[in-house]
DNA sequence: TTTGCTAATGCAAATTGGTTGCATTAGTTT
DNA sequence: AAACTAATGCAACCAATTTGCATTAGCAAA
């Protein structure tokens, strides 16, 4: 899937492009309340997903966060890295570990979602 | 936290040591529909977990499912393994799998949340 | 450039998972 | 049995996400 480049694809974009970090879809529909729809901003976050820009995933409260993609295509998503969460702020960052998963018999592994969960450097003090 | 162990109670329970596997919410008060309110089974759930019967997690879709505890108390929660779900049944399994997480920097990390999916034995054929 | 087609968007309403407040009931303790 | 507290039912609520449908924007051929 070939994502079209409308000027909201744009904007999100933009969003994602000056952060490293993940952005909850609420944070989103919320900061772009004013420019677009949040009917809008699921279907391109979706869509972009599709392309292989971003990579989503659900934090611990079941809430679905974003993420720009390294690697990815449209074909295959290969961002196996693991999210961090705070419990205080909320933030969430990718990580940039491996993580080795053993092989398990009698199933076919296809993806692996890892969140670790505590208090980030901003929030330790 | 001990918990008071009511008929309602005893009815879940009796559900959970049937099986090794999770549950969803969604299921269950599907499945208990009849036979009580689903506030209730959710109070009773979480209930369940701060006695250290139960631990919950979020699936892929960001729903909530609750398994068995091994080894648990009302004090801590030492269940520390990965689930698998199935992308095709959508049943989720406890694997008792030891993962290792590298330490990381400048963070304090408080738990961790694995959750591998694929196709289980039964949906591979 | 204009025409025509399809994808993208807006809007309102619906759906879904989960929670809350409050009155009632069941369990426990005395 | 009386009294107290925890557990339950019920209805209403809430927040996140989805759906249906009419409208608009983007693109491509003529």
């Amino acid at each position: 899937m070939i994502i079209r480049k409308t000027k909201k694809v744009d904007t999100i974009l933009a969003l994602f492009e000056q952060t490293n970090e993940a952005m909850s879809v609420v944070d989103l529909t919320d900061h772009l309340k004013t420019q677009m729809n949040k009917t809008t901003v699921y279907r391109i976050l979706d869509r972009m997903e599709k392309s292989g820009i971003l990579h989503s995933f659900n934090d611990i409260h079941g809430l679905r966060w974003y993420a720009k993609c390294k690697g990815c295509s449209s074909v295959e998503h290969s961002d196996a890295h693991p999210h961090f969460q705070c419990l205080d702020c909320g933030n969430i960052e990718c990580l940039s570990l491996d993580i080795e998963i053993p092989t398990i018999t009698d199933r076919q592994v296809n993806s692996v979602e890892i969140i670790l969960t505590g208090r980030c450097a901003n929030c330790m003090v």
